[in-house]
DNA sequence: TGTAGATTTCATCGTGTGTTGAATTATTCA
DNA sequence: TGAATAATTCAACACACGATGAAATCTACA
């Protein structure tokens, strides 16, 4: 969490330091902690043991570096890959349900969502960032699975989209919102309820190819 | 948009000014499009047409004021009363998410929606206000749907949060995000692919009760 | 009429912000 | 070795912010 120690004095420090490196992750914190107007420079400096100046040396100014920490990826699709290469055991649908809210009671994951929700809602230059990060990792890996190559890329395309619409709106209403109902339901029943739709979703019928 | 003319001299006006109704629906109109920290006492002021001063004088601290914005009502559950109230040709989970999508049409509502959001992920505060507000207003709303009756408070509360998340899923993805396929996709279209899932928790198979 | 209270502006304070320029130290390379 | 360049800190600027206290003007009520 404090990657450098910061040295009293000034002048350049020997060997690799890594700091432009620090700033960036730093910033990326503040920036899904607080938003973007509520991350300070000094905050950030302050993070990576460094001096409210040094950000600026290595990124311009608040914007830039803003647009730098976005493009860090911050959702492991592995962890996505991951699920839907473990044994599905019940159906596709459920387990897929069952691994993501599984995954979001690890530590962090819900800050960590709200601080992506926080940014992209802020501007809309992060909004374009995470449009096309969901659009081009994480829906091509959950395109993967089986079942989805029979349609069309443009059927695939709307299912998938489909199946992030519910799973988004589980997070949002069980992380965010916190609806009692929702919130307060255990893994298990919620994806046996929600599995069928997602099954449906993604290979059942009813789904028409936008254009 | 501006309510009352800033008149030079200080001092008392004469008649009903409604000074500090304006400077709350400023306030709300701030908050939903700049966020807590980004919204600020001068141009809140500035928009009701008013010294900052006064702001502080009706409300107190910053913090007052917005938890005294957040309780205005924004999003109007008569719409969904009505919604609910017409004729449903279809299945009436069809004709709900075709409401909700052709509401979501009109001007402004992705704007006021991102304002909710920007609010709700901004502070637990707001957070809690948002909970209670879906809690208390619009899920019973929905509840007031036929053949929800013959279920438990429990069971109804938790189908219609789930009919909940999937159509704010839904709202997430294609007006805050901006997902190309559900951005892209036709009210029809998603009306007939999304209406039998809400058919499905609101009167199908497979809901389990919490607790 | 007079006076207590409500409404409004003004001037200002202290603080934190993003940003800049110069100074200091280390590295690289001819 | 020496010169150019990169990394780092320091000190400070100008500005916007939230907040406060006093003064000015109006209303309400005795």
């Amino acid at each position: 969490m404090t990657p450098v120690a910061k040295a009293g004095r000034s002048g350049r420090r020997s060997g690799e330091s890594g700091t432009s490196d620090a700033i960036l992750e730093a910033a990326r914190a503040q920036f899904a902690t607080r938003g973007y107007q509520g991350a300070t420079i000094r905050a950030i400096a302050a993070d990576a043991g460094v001096d409210p100046a040094l950000v600026h040396h290595f990124y311009g100014t608040k914007d830039a570096l803003f647009a730098a920490a976005m493009r860090m990826p911050v959702v492991p699709s592995e962890a996505i890959a991951a699920a839907l290469a473990s044994a599905p055991q019940a159906s596709l649908g459920t387990h897929l349900v069952k691994s993501a809210l599984t995954l979001w009671e690890s530590a962090g994951v819900r800050e960590a969502f709200l601080g992506l929700l926080r940014s992209a809602v802020a501007s809309e230059e992060a909004m374009a960032l995470l449009r096309e990060f969901v659009a081009d990792s994480i829906l091509p890996t959950i395109a993967r699975a089986p079942g989805l190559a029979e349609f069309s890329r443009a059927e695939a395309d709307y299912r998938v989209s489909l199946v992030a619409s519910q799973i988004l709106g589980l997070a949002l209403t069980r992380l965010v919102i916190g609806l009692p109902a929702i919130a307060g339901a255990s893994v298990d029943e919620l994806a046996a309820t929600v599995g069928p739709t997602v099954d449906r979703y993604l290979t059942g019928d009813a789904a028409v190819p936008g254009d």
